[in-house]
DNA sequence: GATTCGGCAAATGTATACATAAAAGGGCAA
DNA sequence: TTGCCCTTTTATGTATACATTTGCCGAATC
């Protein structure tokens, strides 16, 4: 594996798991020399970040981790309702209703809600159901365009971490969609993604405003 | 300015104007040495034109310009359609009306089809209508995963370009949405801009089908 | 004659040296 | 004491040298 590879999906980790806060200036050299690596590949994952929206440029030589607010959560999830409605559309009308049959059977069959071990099996579920859609929906600019919305989600995912009520509607959610999708009914498909939708922003922005505001070291 | 934002500008130019075919190699040391720049910002610029999708990996070592054919066209314009049918009805419930109604008496205003210099101006202020789209939408997510699509699309523009009847339809479109939008109508906004693609991509792929395949040098 | 193995060449991946510019700190002057 | 300017430092931007991997060509063997 290359050297810019491991550092990016360092930094990317760091900067979803919260290790590297909104603010933290993100330097070439301090970042090279912290990951092991020289300034050339450092440079390329960084570029990556920046392509990604997460780090931005904070004055014309320093660059910083992408604040991450209410704000940018909801906006944040408008695009991905126009993205992702799209693709729940496209993937009944196109997708294999068998594929989409056990991913629905799976979610049906989950429990995020006993444990952190669990959570974790869950989004690695979604994960799949994610990669099912962007093979159904056969569309790279599409799936160009979620990559960076799903890599900020991950953002907003820890903030609301471990809600067990809310992981418990979530697959129910992510089964309806499934089946609509395995059922070649692209209207419900597409609306059974905006229900989803809804309630995950209103449990993230629900979770936000009773959690400490989340700031970074400036 | 830097020397890989020129060489960035300078291949997107020639991707888009299709001096440099679908198909052709792009090598590090080669556009290096045919740009006037050294090797590190030159790989700084493909990694951009990679993240954008102008150019794929065709094996483990050799990057071409991306191929675009009919079926390419079609699933840009299911992407166009999913984020600006989004932006026109954020734009009609947020954007500024004075603005907006501006840009619609421009578009009743503009006459494309009377030559290519009325043409180009013509892109010219779509580009600002775009410009004010993002603006009023306020939403980076949106903005950044519109900002590669558009560069696909001056590629399908140039296969279909300078088709004076399409022109003058184009403009009619483009004055509806920006009024819808001045109105502050969601509804119409999104609608007459899926008219608009319909219409857009309708006309680009009988363009394609009339004219000689759009092959580059293998 | 075909297939496989080995070597060679050319490309990318990485490291580092050098150039340049911006920001911060200190010193001097008002 | 404060403000401005100059210097110094440290950052990024660029160029280039070196390492590594891959793909191809040729020769030898089966």
């Amino acid at each position: 594996m290359r050297a810019s590879d491991r550092a990016y999906e360092s930094l990317v980790e760091e900067i979803q798991g919260g290790a590297l806060a909104p603010g933290a200036v993100i330097g070439e050299a301090a970042q090279a020399a912290r990951l092991g690596v020289s300034r050339t590949p450092m440079r390329e994952a960084i570029g990556r970040l920046v392509a990604d929206g997460l780090v931005r440029q904070q004055s014309p030589r320093v660059l910083v981790v992408a604040g991450f607010d209410g704000g940018d959560i909801r906006a944040l999830f408008e695009t991905r309702r126009a993205l992702e409605e799209t693709a729940a559309r496209l993937a009944a009308a196109r997708g294999d209703a068998v594929a989409f049959g056990e991913l629905a059977a799976e979610f049906r069959a989950a429990h995020p809600e006993s444990g952190s071990r669990a959570a974790d099996d869950y989004y690695a579920l979604i994960a799949r159901f994610d990669a099912a859609l962007d093979v159904a929906v056969d569309n790279v600019y599409l799936t160009q365009a979620l990559r960076p919305i799903r890599a900020h989600l991950a953002r907003a995912r820890r903030i609301a971490r471990d809600n067990a009520g809310r992981l418990r509607d979530s697959v129910a959610e992510h089964a309806l969609i499934a089946e609509a999708i395995a059922a070649g009914d692209p209207e419900l498909a597409a609306h059974a993604t905006h229900v989803h939708l809804h309630h995950a922003l209103t449990s993230i922005l629900s979770s936000i405003e009773h959690a400490t505001p989340t700031e970074g070291p400036q």
